[in-house]
DNA sequence: CATTTCACCTGGTGGC
DNA sequence: TGCCACCAGGTGAAAT
């Protein structure tokens, strides 16, 4: 389901949600492990820790962890002593959230049902509780003790801020599909299936042609045409195609400002056209052959 | 190494 | 109503 816009609507939400709150309980389905991190392991060292920040990288939602509080301590001499509010702690932990296809990361309140598919339940001091539904299970959670490894980092390059050069090398002797080069996620971290459809065809680009023989001029109108889509759909809360929605249960609206993706015999909004679908690298792939040469 | 294919899952839709 | 084939926002391992 979730691409850049709606990772990073999602990402945005439970930040302002949980910032300064803290995780007091942490419980795990025990269904075949959607987990790259063992459940034990995600379970003890989440609860205690308070949530620093929640930002977006890649398709990856990452939740930056403050310190456990050392009980068995004498007192602080000016420990910040309240609790909560401690989001200029340094994180030394974080919680990595991957939503796959069907991934959703929910801010509730305790007494919402249940969803079918709930893999993870934080119980945050506030009372409310951040859960990951996921029923497909693609998704992938992960811990990481930043004090034993680096931050998550993706090996893409963000599309929006990529420059014309980086862009461009990025394609530079590639033989296969520009399709299938855009959702390469060491090449550009953040690009799924609708964003490619669509920024392919405000670029005026065939799907299939081969990255490496796209012109300069082409590259170039493929990198503002991603960068626009992009930041459009974030503006409106990302596409809900079926079922996807923010922390709170919201939907988005860029589905509805879709050019060829799910377009497929519908006429092209620019000339016409019957929007054609093809397979590429066994993707829907959706475009116009009248504006896309 | 670069590229392609396929398995991993559940659920919705549309044809018969 | 049921059954079945096909499709879906993503990855990563295996094959080519």
């Amino acid at each position: 389901m979730p691409e850049l816009p709606e990772v990073e609507t999602i990402a945005r939400g439970v930040h302002e949600r949980v910032r300064g709150d803290r995780i007091v309980e942490a419980w795990f389905s025990s269904s075949p492990e959607p987990f790259k991190t063992p459940v034990s392991t995600q379970a003890k060292n989440l609860a205690g820790r308070a949530v620093v920040a929640v930002h977006r990288t890649g398709k990856h939602i990452v939740c930056e962890l403050g310190p456990l509080p050392e009980p068995a301590r004498k007192r602080d001499r000016r420990s910040s002593a309240g609790p909560g509010e401690s989001s200029s702690m340094a994180p030394d932990a974080q919680w990595i959230v991957h939503l796959g296809m069907t991934g959703r990361l929910l801010v509730t309140t305790p007494d919402a049902p249940v969803a079918a598919h709930t893999h993870a339940r934080l119980t945050l001091k506030s009372g409310r509780e951040l859960r990951f539904v996921d029923p497909r299970r693609f998704g992938r959670l992960a811990y990481r003790d930043l004090r034993l490894d680096k931050g998550f980092s993706s090996p893409g390059a963000d599309p929006l801020t990529i420059s014309a050069a980086e862009f461009a090398s990025l394609f530079r002797g590639r033989k296969l599909a520009i399709k299938a080069a855009l959702l390469n996620q060491s090449l550009l971290a953040g690009v799924g299936n609708i964003y490619a459809d669509e920024s392919l065809f405000h670029a005026g680009v065939r799907p299939r042609r081969r990255a490496g023989r796209l012109t300069r001029a082409e590259l170039e109108r493929l990198r503002l045409a991603l960068r626009e889509v992009l930041e459009h759909a974030i503006r409106l809360g990302g596409s809900s195609v079926s079922d996807y929605v923010d922390a709170d249960g919201a939907h988005g609206f860029f589905q509805l400002e879709h050019c060829v993706y799910q377009r497929t015999g519908l006429p092209c909004r620019r000339c016409g056209t019957p929007i054609r679908r093809i397979l590429i690298g066994g993707r829907g792939t959706h475009y116009c052959p009248q504006c896309q040469s």
